[in-house]
DNA sequence: CTGAAAGCGCTTACAG
DNA sequence: CTGAAAGCGCTTACAG
């Protein structure tokens, strides 16, 4: 039913080696033989099996991303960065989308059978055991957007030092006191954000008490109700450091609500440099990350693995965190 | 290396065909035998090559889907709908989603190449002689939301009869004089759409005269200037008919620029009912696409299709095209 | 330059 | 219940 490399052999006349030579490029064939063999799969429609080569090869030319989800714009930029880089080496990306954890489950299992050959994984907690148990043996792996602290090499957005920058400039404004909004608690990304701002305020002298640090999370409607926590605030706020755009977003809002002005009477500041961040009013001051490209070196660190699993050279001490710098992005709502 | 099914076997002290049996579930194996085969494969992180199995079952229990981008809401509800549906029967997606037309063409080719065992082709046109290649030979395919008018079983969404009923629902608002703003010329969509509230409109003895009929593009501004053109009409229209949702919201923008109301001075519906046409002021009246359930039965016709397949029975004659049935969701803009 | 054969890692009748 | 062997559709040294 499904033309095989045999029926070309046999309707060209060779042996079914030939026929692999000529689609493979490989080896010297004479060009008689050649074209008599690309006139017989161009009858039969030809097209080799992709199993039965990977089988062979050890290698599929495919490329696994297991990611939350790929309908949001950030994740999206992403997949175009590892689609991208996996293009260069003509590989195709194969994408395991986690919107149910079932699935998740299915398809980091598909993956790990040799059906790609090599996987990237964005922002996923796997049980780290299995995770390492994959590792060990097998596929190799790279994760992006979140630091599992094992030995894989890791790329992640340098949100302390895009913090810090954000913070040097808040300085700049000579904003004395200066609150945060959190982000969940729990993420890493908060956390470091925070620490950025609290090391340079520290570094000016200035406190961040803790009535100036009210937790969100990350989601609409947070900013809000966090800022108004802060507007209740005897000595209120001069600038406020959102975890996020979103709610730094919510937090204008807010402010507007109660009848002050952004940035004259407060200051507001967030992270992400989503879309809608360049069209507020006053157009918000955030720090840009750089989501396509964290895709596309997360790729091309998966992709080089490949190559060095096949030869097999040894265990380079290589880098296993990659932080990738932010840019600072000014607009209005900071006082400039 | 990595551990195959002949690791497991030695450590088991068994042979292969015995490993398999217990992986597979198929046959008797005494229950001593079964528990040392899986105390094995436990202690030796076995995990079957995924390629191998394929090539000897003639099967991947995966399914290809091929989009122009999920990164839309639209197409992600498709995606949803089909992952769903492959989930029933333990089915991973492949998704190649064709953001660059290059890339494209690599997944139509992986998945033809047995990578899937079937396919589903969402709104593409592929040229059509590499279409007929692939599915007279190898991996069955589905279309949906693109009628090529090939023998491919093929799932739509039923524009005509959709155009209809909002039609209709305006005739019972007795409007008079009614506009049409068009989609893009070319697509089938537009023209069906139009083709219900053309057949509407005479079938209650009114006229569709060409200066109602303005084009658009489907997107954001086309609609604006569309309605425009409309309201200098010396006699400008009672209702306008958009054919989609974006574009009837422009309209509403530009009537209301005009300082006239909607629905009082001129009513506006549109097609597709996308997430904001119910924030909206007023609220937009539309047809809502039975999205999510086109990916789902597009994805079960495929998988059928595998069965069918394999059983290899016969041709019989089943439908080749199915016309999924859109609702009215009625709201103000049409003077409700 | 080209053919015969082993091998990639599985599954599944076929014997026993 | 279980083993030996053929087969899935390729690739690639190895001879010649």
């Amino acid at each position: 039913m499904t033309t095989t490399i045999f029926d070309v052999a046999k309707q060209a006349g060779v042996s079914i080696g030939t026929v692999s030579r000529v689609i493979n490029n490989r080896d010297r064939v004479s060009p008689e033989t050649r074209e008599r063999v690309l006139k017989a799969i161009q009858e039969l429609d030809y097209h080799a099996n992709a199993l039965a080569q990977g089988l062979a090869n050890q290698q599929t030319n495919t490329l696994g991303l297991v990611i939350p989800q790929v309908n949001d714009p950030f994740f999206f930029q992403i997949v175009r960065g590892v689609e991208d880089a996996a293009s260069t080496v003509d590989y195709s990306l194969l994408i395991a989308c986690q919107s149910r954890p079932a699935s998740e489950h299915r398809y980091l299992d598909l993956f790990r059978r040799k059906f790609v050959d090599a996987m990237v994984l964005v922002a996923i907690d796997v049980y780290s055991h299995e995770l390492e148990q994959i590792i060990e043996r097998g596929v190799p792996i790279v994760m992006a957007q979140q630091d599992l602290g094992k030995n894989i090499p890791t790329f992640l957005v340098d949100n302390y030092r895009g913090a810090r920058q954000l913070a040097e400039h808040l300085m700049e404004h000579s904003y004395q006191r200066i609150a945060f909004i959190s982000g969940t608690h729990y993420t890493p990304d908060s956390r470091e954000r925070l620490r950025g701002l609290r090391d340079v305020l520290s570094e000016h002298g200035l406190e961040l008490p803790a009535r100036y640090v009210v937790e969100g999370d990350y989601l609409r409607g947070s900013g809000h109700r966090a800022m108004q926590q802060l507007l209740e605030l005897p000595d209120r706020p001069e600038a406020v450091f959102a975890a996020n755009d979103q709610m730094a977003i919510d937090a204008i809002m807010a402010i507007q609500e109660a009848g002050l002005k952004v940035p004259d009477d407060i200051a507001v500041v967030g992270f992400d440099d989503i879309p809608m961040a360049s069209y507020l009013s006053p157009p918000l001051t955030t720090v840009h990350q750089p989501i396509y490209e964290l895709g596309w070196h997360a790729a091309k660190a998966a992709l080089s693995l490949i190559k060095e699993e096949s030869k097999d050279n040894g265990s380079m001490a290589a880098p296993h965190v990659m932080l990738l710098p932010t840019s600072l992005v000014l607009r209005r709502s900071c006082g400039c």
